[in-house]
This record gives C-alpha cells, structure tokens and sequence, in this order.
RNA sequence: UCCCCUGUAGCUCAGUCGGUAGAGCAGGUGGCUGUUAACCACCCUGUCGGGAGUUCGAAUCUCUCCGGGGGAGCCA
C-alpha cells in the first residue's frame, strides 16, 4: 500500500488532538465483530494497550477482505480518523483500504479473544507478547529499565560493563554454569583432575552469578558506578522468585558507609516507581484492575512513606515476641526464612522494611564487620509479596580482616589477588547493592510468577525459545 | 532437591456409587445497520498425559513414568 501518510502508531492517534484527517495503521487484528453489511476489526500494534477499531460497510471496495480479517493477522489499514459515533472508544477508522501482510489461520492460531491461563501463554511464549496482559508487561519492563538507567545517570553514576564469563569460582552466590569448549566428558575429566589447560581459557570458568566485585574495581577509581546486566544461578531452584538467567543492578559507590547505602536504595526505589506509574499509567491501570486489585495505591503508599530500618537483632526480638507460631522457630544466628519475612513486611510494618547487621556467620565473606565482631554491615531491604528485593552492604575495606575472612569462609585469598589489591592499594570505604530487576516487575506489576516478567524464562528443564 | 496439588475437545473446566464423555468459549455455516469478551440458530471437535495392574467393565481404584502448578530450601 502506497500513501502519503506515514504510518502512525495507535497509541498517538489515541491521544489525537482532532480528527477527519486520513490515517495508515499498522497492526494485528485482535478481534473482530460482524453485523449485517457492517464489520467491526480492532488492531492492535504494541504502542500501548488499547486496541484500534477500524469500521467498514459494504460500499468499501475491499469489504470482502476486510470482513474476512481473522485473530492474528498482520494488516495495514488505511482510513480516516473519525470522532466515534458509538459508545466504548473516543475515535475509530473509517477504513479506506486494507492490505493483509501475513494472515492468521482461525482454526490453528492459538490466540483467542478470551483470557488463558500463564501457564498456557508460557508454552506459546513466541506469541504471548500480542496479548494484553505481556505486551503491558514488557513495556513496563522497558520503563523500568529505562528509569534505573535515568535514576543513576541523574546522579552522576557511570554504567559500567563487568563480564558475564567469569574465571573466579566459588564467588558463593550460588551454583554455576559452566563455560567450555571442551566437549562433555573431557570437561567432566577436566572438573576431577583440575586440568583446565585444554580448555579454552586455559581455566575453569563460568557465568557470572554477580559483577559486584568487579564493579568495586571500578568503582575504586571512578566512584559511583552501576552495573545492569544478566545474571545466571544453576540453583535447581522451581518457584515463583527464581530465573536460572535473569538481570540484576549493582551500584557501587567509594566513599559510602551502610548509611548512604541504605538512603541511595530508599531513594531509588521510590523513584523508579514513580516513574513507571506516572509513564505508564494505561497498563498500570490495566494490572490494577485485572492482575492484583490495589498496586498502584500500593506504590503510592510506598512512595510517600519512610522505610523502617531496623537490625537483625530488633528483628529477631520482634519475631520472637510476635506470638506467631512460625516453621522455623526464630533465635539469634538463625538466617531469616521467608515466613519470618513476611511477618515483618506484611503484618508487623505492612511495607518495605530494611533489616541490617546480620551475624556474619549467615552473610558473604565481603561485608564490613562491625566493631562487635559479631555481625556485618549487611542490609536486605524486604517487600510485601516478594520478600528480598535487595541485598546489599558496606564492603570490608580491611585487608587483613578481609583476607582472615575470606580464609574463615574456605575461599582461597590467591585467586582474589586482584580483589584483596584494592584493598591494599588506596582501600576507601565503600558500599553498595545489588537489585532483581525481574523482581521488581513483579512487585510493581503484580504479576504473581517471575516466568511472566521476562520475555523468555530460562528455569530447570526449561529453555525453549 | 523435598512436600502438596494437578493432567479430560484448540482453550477453560464438569464428569456423582466403576457402566466407554459433556458444557462454555474458540472454529465452520447461516442470520442480524453501530458492534464492544456482540448476539441468535445449527454443525464439527477426544489415544480422558504414557505404560502396567485390579475388574465382566476404568476418565473414575492401585502402581509407575512424564508434564504442569503451588509451597519450602537456595537466593535477586
């Protein structure tokens, strides 16, 4: 189809000031309504939630074809933009001409125009994008990406690239995946007799499952620095809160104390909340209404009000007084379970809540151990729903306490010689986090399952498409 | 990995005491001048997840394998 007009996107014409003007439109058909002599076929194109109607009747040249139009099909409509008549849409498409791209057979496109189940648009994952609830879903992903990037931007942090092959084992994060070229069973051979010489790195190496240390060698040089990259866990891990790939942000910033760590990570939550619900406020609505009644009153609730920091030690004695009957009975040293989370988050505080100085016997071998050589400057702030959102903490700045930790924990201090380096070389304080982006869609969205916050999850036993 | 639930038409699900399967939607055909998950009528649709067993007879009971979901652990 040849026209002047450029193709415009729905959800500009949606927004149109006037109209009796023509329009080209580009789209699926989503669904369609026949009378007698009249047809009525709604396009969708991805720009926004709302579909297009496109009207026709008889007198239309390609009426037959465009009567004909089935759920799925790639159409270009080219029509005049009228004021609509009927109840139900502010404006709709006098359809002129229509051109069919690529059609949709009715009988196998698995698409209807009723709802399905997430378990059933997660086998048709290639496709569940063209319904509404995923195309909602991956533009806020989008706003959400875009706003951390902006949050951080704003405040003078650099984007920083750390590697996703990654030669330092037993970073303790969590099982790796292997990285090889060996073929199974040489890399298998490989793994008993620790002779990676072959192999392509001439080392064992994996992906990463966090650029945290990394981004402190950067971050020792230029100051505030993030990182927003994937992230991979060979965890055998089969719930709603785990991706076997999914993306994680981890600012780092010298010259920062847990107390600048904790106020940067309030800030920053309300602020990309704030953003997605004020830049994409029609599917938000739209999750309000159909996948969780009240998330936007909730990150509203969340954006004005103050955190509650309180430490591990308050926690425990909360827990314990609480009267509640949990699993796993609460006492000091215990890692906290997600019963005990949600406790604090959905019944205690009723919002986010910031636990820090966690023994250090339960926490990573580089968090600041505090003058009580009991616990560590940790922090994890907690959400209703989700549980841990963020993990984070000051770093251990000490090279000696550093090393004497790492040897505590069994790690070799030989193969971080080049972690430890910056310790012994200009060590400053610092501090930083490391936030599930996947999560956080979750929590701002609703969304009950972490498979329907990414376009294509990758989970044990499961990585088609 | 452990515990629990589940698998019946393309989708969502019903199927009683064990007697060989059904509804809505989708799809097809026809009808209807403005529909909104359009409506009305008619038509089509099944290795009841696979295998084995009990039984005269199994969607239904038992065992087993496979898939899916939820919870737990691990974590983000």
């Amino acid at each position: 189809m040849r026209y002047n007009v450029k193709r415009s996107r729905i959800v500009d014409l949606l927004k149109s000031e006037g109209s009796g003007f023509d329009v080209l439109v580009k789209g699926w058909v989503r669904t369609k309504r026949v009378s007698k002599g009249l047809c009525f076929v709604e396009i969708n194109d991805g720009s926004c939630l709302k579909n297009i109607q496109a009207v026709a009747d008889e007198s239309m040249p390609k009426y037959s074809i465009f009567a004909n139009l089935t759920t799925g099909t790639s159409v270009a409509i080219m029509g005049r933009l009228i004021d609509s008549p009927a109840k139900g849409q502010k404006f709709e498409l006098q359809t002129k001409d229509v051109e069919i791209y690529g059609k949709a057979d009715a009988g196998e496109f698995p698409l209807q125009k009723k709802g399905h189940s997430f378990e059933f648009l997660r086998e048709i994952a290639h496709l569940r994008p063209r319904t509404n609830t995923f195309g909602a879903v991956f533009r806020v992903r989008n706003a959400l990406a875009f706003a951390i990037h902006k949050f951080f931007q704003e405040r003078g942090f650099l984007y920083i690239h750390t590697p996703i092959i990654t030669g330092n084992d037993c970073e303790g994060a969590g099982q790796m995946f292997r990285v090889t070229t060996l073929d199974a069973k040489s890399a298998n051979d490989s793994q008993n007799a620790s002779d990676f010489s072959e192999d392509f790195f001439g080392k064992k190496t994996a992906l990463t499952v966090s650029g945290q240390l990394e981004g402190e060698l950067v971050a020792t040089a230029l100051g505030n620095i993030y990182t927003f990259g994937p992230t991979f866990r060979a965890e055998n891990s089969n719930t709603t809160r785990h991706l076997s790939e999914f993306w994680m942000i981890e600012p780092e910033m010298a010259f920062a104390t847990l107390e600048d760590n904790i106020a940067i990570a309030e800030e920053f939550l309300k602020y990309i909340f704030k953003y997605c619900l004020e830049n994409c406020k029609e599917d938000m609505e739209f999750f309000d209404q159909r996948i969780q009644k009240g998330v936007i009153a909730n990150l509203e609730g969340i954006i004005k009000s103050e955190f509650t920091a309180i430490t591990y030690t308050e926690a425990v004695d909360i827990l314990v007084k609480s009267g509640e009957k949990f699993e796993f009975p609460v006492k000091w040293g215990i890692d906290m379970q997600s019963e005990h989370e949600r406790y604090l988050t959905e019944k205690k505080f009723k919002k986010p809540v910031i636990v820090i100085d966690f023994p250090k016997e339960i926490k990573a071998f580089y968090m600041k151990v505090n003058a009580d050589n009991k616990t560590v400057r940790a922090m994890d702030v907690l959400v209703p729903g989700i549980g841990e959102i963020i993990g984070g903490s000051e770093r251990e700045d000490n090279y000696d306490v550093l090393k004497s930790r790492m040897v505590e924990l069994g790690l070799n201090p030989d193969e971080y010689w080049w972690y430890l380096d910056t310790r012994k070389f200009g060590s400053v304080p610092h501090a930083g986090f490391g936030l599930g982006f996947e999560r956080t869609i979750q929590f701002i969205t609703g969304m009950q399952n972490i498979r329907d916050v990414i376009p294509f999850p990758r989970t044990p036993k499961s990585a088609e498409f």
